[in-house]
This record gives structure tokens, C-alpha cells and sequence, in this order.
DNA sequence: AAATGTGAAGTTGTTCACAGCT
DNA sequence: AGCTGTGAACAACTTCACATTT
């Protein structure tokens, strides 16, 4: 699982991957066993060559004249993806979108558990009852180091975003899913996905116009 | 603001003007009033030249020697991203999710506000008081008309989520920010933004492997 | 016959290098 | 002198066309 020595998957195609991971777990639900790269790839919203360009950047796993198995073609694809093994998850940043991403069902299903919150008001009057526990900033760091946390999702406000960022990544901290709507200084060996709402918004307001 | 005749901009050169726009308004607090490219480029976290091409999409603004004009360049941005007018927007599904998106405060700041919420059970007890009135499906197509909404969030369960999109595809919405885990069909003058955050947790994981 | 896997062609997006203003 | 604007080179990604396998 070392990057180091594996071909480079592009980030689009794993992007794509994780969609079609997606679209196979709902075609077992049905109990449907095989699939051509022609109905996955409708499924998933691209062109049948392309899903099979993504599959072949790690492997050949179909049957030609039949498909894909689709089990084994789940497997590969989460294998790949590294989420095999469930990865425990940060939280910092309980405010109202901190709160809603707590609660959020989404992401134990694909495999990631939130084991804690921080905040800097970790007591302050919530709405909900949520399972996770809400620590004090302070805890932050010790705790990252303790569990071996690799990852967290950011949801401070804009003004302190970089200060948090910097103590989370000094702790250990290599993956950042950030919900603040400022663009964060990292070192290059650290990877930051960016999530702004606002900006998808407008994006979409921009392309409506006709 | 035609799409038709002027030169078709790059999805990510728009998804970098916003950016830009968010970075230049900071830039504006400070009262900074001229910046060069590659100051306002670091800002973004992308290079000088990259910058220069995104804005030579649509015009020319700089002085050459000098730089960009902050207050200029943020109006001539926001002018193409068609920012000026406020889009009024509605969200379907009031789960979790769809509360917190609900009361988040970044929307209205850069000029969107969601005027309504609709869900299946519009009258289920919520922890938490939200301005929007919640009303029920069935007069969603009719408000979409009446209000002459184009964009909506949808945040409903997987199972309901193409059905439910269709309905207000068919009432006259053109745009659909998409948090719902399934790939919508829709007709090709609807542009849907997805937003999965399974997803890019899972990504994520994948890029931090070492 | 049906569907995969893949080299090659095509397309799109990024970076370079430098000419041209101020 | 400094910094923008842009054609040309480059790199990345997508699609095509078809040989190959079951």
C-alpha cells in the first residue's frame, strides 16, 4: 500500500473510483453479480472508456465478452482506495456545520468513524445530543499523538483556520478535509481537500445563466 | 451575460474566480488597493501565470508595472460571475444536513438566501429554530414557479433523490447543488454541482497513505 | 457475439518565455 | 524596472478505434 513504486493514479480517477464504488454497492444490494464498463460507467455518470481507463491504471479485472464480477470488482476498487481499513477521524470546529457533519450519517457507512469533536467553547449549550464527545482545544494535540490520528475535518471559522491547521498538522495530522472558506499554507507532504459551499454555490449561479 | 456569444471561460478557471473574489475581499478589509499577480496568486494558492490566464478569459484589468486594482477587479469578477444579482434559492430535505445548511450564515453572505425549505415531514419536531419556513412537497413545484427559483439544494436521502429532482427540474430549476450520494440524471441545460462528503473523506485517505 | 484492454489521437488545461506597457 | 498579457510549448486527461479474449 506504499505509494512509492505504484503507477500514479490520477486524482480524478480516484475520484471516479469512489463513485464507483457507489454505484457497485447499490448494484450488490440488488443482487445483480456482473456488470459491463457500459452500464457501470451509466451508472456513475461517464463514458465506458474512461471507467475502463480508471480500472486499468491498477489492474485488468474483467472478463471479456462478460463484464465485471461485481464483488470482486468492490473489493479491488476499496482495496485501492485504502479504505479497507477504517481510519479514525477528527473533528474540529463545533459550530452549526461542525454539529450537522457530527451527526452525519454518511461517513461511518463508507468506513470512517468521528471519535472526537474539539472546540474552543466545548461546553457552550448545543441543540443535540450527539455521541461523540466535544474536548478543548488545549486536548487537541495530545490527543492526536495518543490515537494516531492522520485526519480531520476543519470547520472553524475563517480567522482561525490556519492557527488550528498548523497545531493539527505539527501533532501528526497529513489529511485535512476543510470547510473553511480560506485557502490553508500547508507542507506538501500534507493534503488538504477543500469543501466550500459557498463557492459551489456560485459556480452553479454562474452556469444557469442563459 | 449571455453564455451564447461571449468565449466559453473553463469550469476551473470560474471555480478559481471565486477564489479570487474571497481573496481580494480580504485584501479589501486590510485596505490594500493595488496587488500583483503573484502576490494575489499566493493568496490563492496557485501560480502568477495561472492567474493571468484565468482573467485574460474575459478582459484585461492590470496596469502593467503596477498590478491589479483590488476594488476594480473584485466588481469586474464578481460582474462575471453574475454574483451582482441575488439568486434566491430553495433546499429540499431538512435532515440533518439540510438544518445546518439552513442556518449556515455563508450563503447570505455572498449573496444567496435560501427563502424556503421543504421536506416530507415538514412538521417533525427540529432541535433547532431556522427563520426559513419548512413546507411541505407538494407545494414545492408550485412555489418554484410562482418564485421564479432556479437553484436548489438538494439534501434528501439516496432513495428519493431522482424523483425528487425531477419534480423541480419539471417546475423550472436550472441549477442543483447536490448532497445526496447518487449520480442524477438530468437534462443537459440542468447543471448539477455534487457535493459528496463520503467521498472526499475517502480521497482523502487514499492521498495520505505513505 | 460480446465486451474488455490499450496504443494512438484528440482535447483540454497549465506553464513557460518573453514581448509590450506604464 | 516592474509587472501584465499572450502565443507557443508542455502536460494531463479523455476519447477513439480496434485488437484480443472468452
Amino acid at each position: 500500500m506504499k505509494k512509492t513504486g505504484r503507477p500514479v493514479i490520477p486524482r480524478k480517477t480516484i475520484y471516479r473510483l469512489s463513485i464507483y464504488l457507489r454505484c457497485l454497492a447499490r448494484l450488490r444490494e440488488n443482487s445483480i453479480g456482473t456488470v459491463s464498463s457500459e452500464a457501470l460507467a451509466k451508472a456513475a455518470g461517464v463514458k465506458p472508456t474512461q471507467l475502463r481507463k480508471d480500472l486499468a491504471y491498477f489492474g485488468t479485472f474483467g472478463t471479456r465478452g462478460l463484464g465485471y464480477d461485481v464483488t470482486e470488482l468492490s473489493q479491488k476498487i476499496a482495496n485501492e482506495l485504502g479504505t479497507s481499513s477504517l481510519q479514525p477521524v477528527i473533528l474540529v470546529g463545533v459550530g452549526n456545520l461542525g454539529m450537522a457533519l457530527l451527526s452525519y450519517r454518511g461517513f461511518e457507512k463508507e468506513g470512517f468513524e468521528i471519535i472526537a469533536a474539539f472546540d474552543a467553547a466545548p461546553t457552550r449549550k448545543r441543540d443535540k445530543e450527539i455521541k461523540q464527545p466535544i474536548l478543548s482545544m488545549d486536548s487537541m494535540p495530545a490527543f492526536i499523538r495518543e490515537h494516531g490520528v492522520k485526519m480531520a475535518i476543519l470547520s472553524v471559522p475563517a480567522a482561525a483556520a490556519q492557527a488550528v491547521s498548523n497545531q493539527m498538522i505539527e501533532s501528526g495530522v497529513t489529511g485535512i478535509l476543510n470547510f473553511s472558506p480560506i485557502v490553508l499554507a500547508v507542507p506538501e507532504d500534507v493534503m488538504v481537500n477543500n469543501v466550500n459551499l459557498a463557492i459551489e454555490l456560485e459556480n452553479l449561479s454562474y452556469f444557469i445563466q442563459d
